[in-house]
DNA sequence: CGTACCCCCTGGCTGC
DNA sequence: TGCAGCCAGGGGGTAC
């Protein structure tokens, strides 16, 4: 039923935290595209525009990947649904957001091993991409700020600019439910269709709810809507703190089987049929389809 | 403005 | 065991 990863804030967040230490301050000898395109083409030029340059430092922004690299180039990477990174050379251990699922995924020569960087000391980082959701995307020297991708970004749910008032200012006079205006990224950016359910759940908001209820007519937010936003915070924090929502197939930190956060800490997700897990409720998750998406929720708890 | 529906692509699971 | 059919975390586009 479900896949191996879900590249979501916390997921992309654990990605990056993984390849920090290994990619920060190294120099990028070769660029290897094994095919043409991801999602997109690559960009033009892309191996000769960053060849020889260092990676300076890994962030991330919502659910992208960022590669800050020497002289302003900034490459830009979606995970999509199912891209990940794998770390192979000497002396890498598995980290967290490295995956080691079969001999021949994340060497570089898997079939789905659509990019490989090679660094010096013997490192490569390899993207793989099965369904090639996924992009990589070039934003050169001074264009950030007018980048297509991240001009429409919403604030990070867990910088502290990210608070009841400012979501409040978004939803004002927004008729979508609350679940489509969650997973909308100019609203807030980095949540997916899993953490918006489990968001929900934990605040007890109905997923159909329109979003602008929660808003009062002076533009403050309800205390429900507080209660969203305090949660979000939570949940995320919670789940990158567990190197995300992984499932069978990861190794986490030694390389051990990691069963991950998902089993355990999920409370509606994917458990259609399944009583609620809230004490009080005798009431069952039910799964719903918005915008043709999953969403799971209790009708009880959750007005 | 909002939503329903389609697409991109591959793989894993279910049920016959 | 084989295979058709259905499903999936993201996101963009189009038609209404």
């Amino acid at each position: 039923m479900f896949g191996l990863f879900m590249p979501e804030l916390p997921e992309v967040e654990t990605v990056r935290r993984g390849l920090a230490p290994y990619l920060e301050q190294r120099t990028i000898k070769r660029v290897i595209l094994r095919r043409p395109d991801l999602r997109f083409p690559f960009p033009d030029g892309l191996a000769n525009r960053i060849e020889g340059k260092q990676v300076q430092r890994m962030e991330r922004r919502g659910k992208y990947l960022v590669f800050q690299i020497q002289d302003n180039i900034i490459l830009l990477n979606s995970l999509g649904m199912s891209g990940r990174w794998t770390l192979s050379g000497p002396s890498i251990a598995f980290t967290p957001g490295t995956f080691a699922h079969g001999a021949s995924i994340g060497t570089g020569d898997g079939p789905h091993d659509h990019l490989v960087m090679e660094f010096e000391g013997g490192i490569r980082a390899t993207y793989t991409d099965a369904r090639r959701f996924g992009y990589v995307h070039l934003i050169e020297p001074g264009c950030v700020d007018d980048d297509p991708f991240l001009r429409v970004l919403g604030p990070d749910p867990l910088d502290s600019t990210f608070d009841a008032k400012a979501l409040a200012d978004r939803l004002r006079g927004r008729r979508s439910p609350m679940k489509s205006a969650l997973l909308d990224q100019s609203n807030v950016a980095g949540l997916g269709n899993i953490y918006v359910s489990e968001i929900l759940h934990r605040a007890g908001v109905s997923p159909r709810r329109t979003a602008m209820t929660l808003v009062r007519k002076d533009g403050s937010p309800t205390a429900r809507l507080e209660r969203i936003v305090s949660e979000t915070k939570v949940v995320l924090k919670q789940a990158i703190e567990a190197g995300g929502s992984t499932l069978q197939d990861f190794r986490g930190v030694a390389g051990e089987d990691e069963v991950g956060w998902f089993p355990v800490n999920f409370r509606v997700y994917g458990r259609d049929g399944e009583d609620c897990k809230n004490e009080a409720c005798s009431d069952t998750i039910r799964r719903i389809v918005q915008s043709n998406r999953s969403t799971f929720f209790c009708p009880s708890c959750q007005r």
